[in-house]
DNA sequence: TATATGTGATACTGCTTCGTGTCAAATATG
DNA sequence: CATATTTGACACGAAGCAGTATCACATATA
């Protein structure tokens, strides 16, 4: 049919000196971080995509590039957030392993601290995702398990013979992040009014009395 | 204007052997009813006014007759079953008053039954009712402050008097209140495979070391 | 029976959003 | 310069929902 020449001319996929799959990934993370701020500013059910893809400076083609929906959007942000915040509080508690009174205020105050300094992926992880998940079905599970985890990571090494069971333990630790959740939640809502330290106190006032329970304080 | 006789019939506006004012309110209870159930069951975004007015057997001018909008009907919704959800726990603790560990176990056990006897109800008032809060803003104060101010009630009588204060106290009892309520969440959104006694025991659990810290308990 | 009001079904307008498609400009390659 | 790909701006159809209006029928009163 063709007797044109076809000089086949660019096959490496360059763009603005960068590959296709660099400019793709560029492309994704801009959306996640604009989904990010607005549903966690906004609320899920508030912001559209066309709202995140003028945020992110990209047209709706290129979300769909890499997401198949808003729901993906609003899970991968989840995750994203939810991973960092979990590493900022291991990152602080991690000096203290060995000191369980001190493991757990560093713990606390970092948590306490990062939802102050980031309100909005707050927002998202504690409050915006809590209603999706329960549609999505899934990912409850995984939601907080890995702070559940974690906390029990952190008290295992202290634990006597004698306690009480990893069931009795597991739901502990459910109410204790329960707990920090939950009274974050509050403190969003009421824009940071109270103190900081008032909540880290209360809060550790509770694993006080969990670590009484549990046979590792006096 | 008007040459007509004007016979100004039926003044008294009964319909059906019913007063105007006895059909309206039946009409209103039977939308907030509905209401309760869609948006338990299926989500506050997934449930459209012509969804709860089919529901309810009614159309949609008897909707706008009893609420502004569906931001309305789900305040009212989720303080209707609050108050009710608090009545039973209430109830059931009554007769526990001077003995702290059968009042928080009475008190535990109605909290997590009614959870599973009920379950839109409980989705709607611990997961449905949260997203909407942050957005509407207000109402976050009252949201879960009933029951924090029943368990510092409950508490009171039993204090010594160096207790660790009032600010840290109610810090805590909203701890407390974070925890049996996140516990709720899982319990829910994993159709509630695990034991109800297992749940009351822990959160028992954390009500011991609680009292122990405040000097209740010994 | 005649009239006025209550009720139910449904149509209709306006709006928003999703997801896709089109087209011209920008950039890379020969 | 010529061609192919990438990009951005925007248009378009379909769908869903809110809120209102219309019309026929049912019920009460005289």
């Amino acid at each position: 049919m063709s007797t044109k020449s076809a000089p086949t001319p660019q096959l490496s996929g360059k763009y603005a000196g960068k590959a296709a799959s660099t400019r793709q990934a560029e492309r994704r993370q801009k959306l996640l971080t604009a989904g990010i701020k607005l549903i966690g500013r906004d609320g899920y059910t508030a912001t559209s995509i066309d709202a995140i893809c003028h945020e992110a400076g990209l047209t709706k083609r290129y979300f769909y590039e890499s997401f198949s929906n808003s729901d993906q959007l609003l899970i991968e942000s989840y995750q994203t957030v939810t991973q960092e915040y979990l590493n900022t509080i291991m990152l602080s508690a991690r000096p203290h392993l060995n000191d369980p009174r001190n493991l757990v205020r560093a713990g606390l105050e970092q948590a306490f601290r990062y939802v102050e300094e980031n309100p909005d992926k707050a927002r998202l992880i504690m409050i915006e995702a809590m209603s999706v998940r329960s549609q999505l079905g899934r990912m409850y599970g995984e939601s907080y398990n890995e702070f559940v985890e974690l906390l029990v990571g952190f008290t295992r090494p202290f634990l006597p013979d004698d306690e009480p069971g990893d069931v009795l333990l597991a739901v502990m630790a459910r109410g204790a992040v329960g707990a920090i959740i939950h009274l974050c939640q509050g403190w969003i809502a009421t824009g940071f009014k109270q103190p900081a330290h008032e909540l880290v106190a209360g809060t550790e006032l509770i694993f006080d009395g969990m670590g009484r329970v549990l046979g590792i304080l006096a």
